[in-house]
DNA sequence: GTAGGGTTAG
């Protein structure tokens, strides 16, 4: 041990022999000084020290000896588990105590499964059984992994065991079936507990909340009252949450005088849960007075605030915040990129996740590519998000099934479906979210029979389809008029696959029957719907008149749409194009009259269009972009190129535009969307797709002219509208005019 | 000499 490089410990050197007469001769101790040194050690390098003396001496090969300095290597402040692992891997016949202490660190590490190994090892290799301590570490390393089939199997060995009836071991089933969302299990294990303390309560009360079962949660908290074991600072934490959950503001504050009146131990953990309740409940004055007085605060703390403001709209106080904090944790970053995105602002969302990535000030996790990924699908910026998966893959990042169904979503809604399927197979696990983003991705892309067959392999898979899949199959069915396809799917969802339809995929039917001119069979349809129909069951019925002019039936769609939602622009809307298409022009005018009276305002069409990672907007007939004047010049020429060609503009979807203001600015050229078709021929080179996204549904005529664009300047346009994409190449759109 | 339950971001 010569040059050692860090602060050196005195050694005791060899213990002091009392006095000669009476002489320790008890060999079980002569290194006692060495094993407390242990205790004191404050680095790995110290550690190092130690663990070469006990080799010198012999003491590592007492097994309590060495016991101790494996807890140390794998649990002290300064750990290495690595180097913990050597160590063990040394010991000759560890005990117990250290295949306990081993599967312990493993199980909070980051790399659970580790644990698992070990503690197959322990099994083949260690002459005693596992124990009352083991197990609650190796359910814990099953509940992080969410190891169900593994957590089961060990709950199976306890049973077996001598264990079975041991509380610890018991409160971790419940916490272990909790966190892998099965709470029949759960609740199965709790009620079974023999003499359940306060943390049994708390486990199963924690796995209501995580399973989005507050009132079984709040049900809970009677019982346990009832049963007279008193409520502790983490039971409450379990309850808040579930309050916050409910959104109950009244039973937020009874709780919050509950733990006053109880004498409840405050410490920040529970500070902070009442913290969050007050702003899930959307009451951010409250929030605001705790957080004020709360005697400590941390990254938690600060995060919730910045999180309440955002859900009120409030960005400029929540940048205020953010300023304030002490640090800039990651979690303050994803809060502010993920309101943005989930606030329809994603240009915003990724401008703070440019913000991060220069100041370096925190490293982005997959929760910040996740929302930063989700705002490039709603922009269709397929530049950002090719970055992004660059990046993913540069830092090491796994790909779970959270990244890979953003980045399918991502490059199917920027209209790279071939890279999307890229991904999709390149991931060996595919939970049900991975398929039904697949799936949606190919329903927008038109290609309703391999969204069916897609959803077969799933089948096959042994993936179960769940609300969100439906959805997605019964829109790619809707889109490539597979009535029978997809109605047959309908009837299979509740008694094959216990998923009762909602009243998302009652809207899919209607649009799905409407669409394809069974328009009587759609209204019956509603007419026997279970459920009430919503604005936008109607909405999806006045849509399908719409498509083929029926116009006493979308007065009724209209007029059932607008009892539910009075100021549904888009209502008025589809009607008085309905109207034009049937040259009921005086209705038109007294639709328009109407809006204007009551100050509805149509949301504005805008095209947005990415070149060189830019992403450039326009409205309807907008003069605001630097190169105005080169558009219009194409436009001009794009218009004389068709004429030759035979092209007729197609006026009846001149009365998309209702407003009096608009009237000057209808000129079919200067859809929003032609403008941004037009800026792409003239600044991205002919190689490269023209790729165009439009907040509304595509107008008529825009899609006519696209599908020749196509042909006369062989190029492609990828246009993503509102509902679906549409591929020109050729003169030809992948919806097939289907849409 | 070892244990189980807690707050934020998708």
């Amino acid at each position: 041990m010569a040059a050692l490089s860090v602060p050196v410990l005195s050694f005791p050197h060899h213990p002091k022999v009392p006095n000669s007469s009476t002489v320790n001769n008890d060999l079980r101790f002569p290194y006692y000084p060495l094993l407390s040194l242990i205790d004191q050690c404050t680095s790995l390098n110290q550690l190092k020290q130690i663990h070469a003396r006990m080799l010198r001496t012999g003491l590592f090969f007492d097994p309590f000896s060495a016991s101790k300095l494996i807890t140390v290597s794998a649990l002290s402040s300064f750990s290495s588990l690595d180097y913990a692992r050597l160590v063990f891997d040394q010991i000759p016949q560890p005990n117990l105590y250290s295949w306990n202490t081993l599967i312990r660190a493993y199980a909070s590490s980051s790399d659970p499964v580790r644990g698992i190994f070990v503690f197959l090892l322990l099994l083949d290799r260690c002459r005693e059984s596992p124990n009352k301590f083991t197990f609650p570490f190796v359910i814990k390393a099953a509940s992080e992994l969410k190891a169900s089939q593994v957590g089961r199997g060990f709950h199976g060995m306890v049973m077996k065991s001598s264990l079975a009836s041991d509380v610890f071991i018991l409160n971790s089933l419940v916490h272990f079936y909790g966190s892998c969302g099965d709470l029949d299990s759960a609740y199965r294990v709790f009620r079974n507990i023999p003499r359940k303390d306060v943390v049994s309560w708390n486990s199963m009360i924690k796995a209501f909340v995580q399973g989005d079962c507050p009132d079984e949660a709040f049900q809970l908290f009677r019982e346990m009252e009832m049963e007279n074991v008193k409520p502790n600072d983490v039971t409450m934490v379990g309850v808040l949450s579930a309050c916050g959950k409910k959104a109950d503001i009244e039973f937020g504050r009874w709780l919050c005088s509950y733990i006053q009146r109880n004498g409840i131990a405050v410490n920040l953990t529970l500070n902070n849960a009442m913290l969050d309740m007050y702003v899930k409940c959307g009451s951010i004055e409250d929030a605001k007075e705790l957080f004020d007085t709360m005697p400590e605060k941390d990254v938690v703390s600060w995060t919730t605030m910045l999180d309440g403001y955002t859900r009120m709209g409030d960005y400029d106080e929540a940048q205020r915040v953010f300023e304030a904090m002490p640090n800039e944790d990651i979690a303050a970053w994803n809060v502010r990129i993920s309101s943005y995105e989930q606030n329809g602002k994603p240009k915003e969302a990724l401008a703070v996740f440019h913000k991060l990535q220069v100041s370096k000030s925190a490293k982005p996790d997959e929760v910040t590519l996740v929302s930063s990924l989700s705002a490039c699908s709603q922009l269709g910026a397929i530049d950002p998000g090719r970055w992004i998966h660059v990046y993913i893959k540069r830092q090491g990042f796994k790909l779970n099934c959270h990244l890979t169904t953003s980045l399918i979503d991502m490059y199917a809604k920027c209209g790279d479906l071939e890279k999307a399927l890229e991904v999709f197979y390149s991931v060996e696990r595919k939970d049900v979210y991975v398929w039904s983003a697949m799936i949606a991705g190919l329903a927008m892309h038109g290609r309703g029979r391999d969204a069916i067959d897609y959803f077969s392999e799933m089948l096959k898979a042994k993936v179960k389809p769940n609300a969100v899949t439906f959805t997605n199959i019964l829109c790619a069915c809707s889109h490539s008029g597979l009535v029978e396809e997809g109605t047959g799917l309908f009837h299979q969802m509740e008694p094959v696959y216990g998923v009762v339809p909602g009243v998302k995929h009652y809207a899919c039917m209607v649009d799905m029957l409407g669409r394809s001119g069974r328009l009587q069979e759609a209204l019956e349809f509603i007419e026997k719907m279970p459920i009430a129909p919503t604005a936008s069951i109607w909405g999806a019925l006045l849509g399908a008149c719409r498509l083929h002019g029926n116009v006493e039936l979308a007065e009724h769609a209209c007029s059932k749409l607008l009892e539910l939602d009075p100021r549904n622009h888009g209502a008025y809307v589809l009607l008085s194009n309905i109207y034009a298409k049937t040259d009921k022009w005086d209705q038109v005018s007294r639709l328009r009259k109407v809006m204007r009276d009551s100050g509805i305002k149509k949301e504005p069409g805008c095209s947005s269009i990415e070149v060189n990672g830019i992403v450039h907007e326009f409205l309807v007939g907008d003069n605001s972009h630097p190169l105005c004047k080169d558009i219009y010049k194409k436009l001009d020429e794009i218009a004389a190129k068709l004429k030759v060609i035979g092209y007729v503009p197609n006026k009846s979807h001149l009365l998309q535009f209702v407003e009096e203001e608009d009237m000057k600015e209808q000129a079919l050229n200067l859809h929003s969307e032609k403008l941004a078709i037009a800026f792409g021929l003239i600044s991205t080179v002919p190689s490269q797709p023209i790729r165009v996204v439009k907040n509304l549904r595509v107008c008529g005529d825009c899609h006519s002219v696209a599908k020749l664009i196509s042909k006369v300047y062989e190029r492609e346009i990828l246009l993503r509208d509102r509902y679906r994409f549409h591929h020109f190449k050729g003169g030809h759109c992948s919806c097939m005019d289907y849409w």
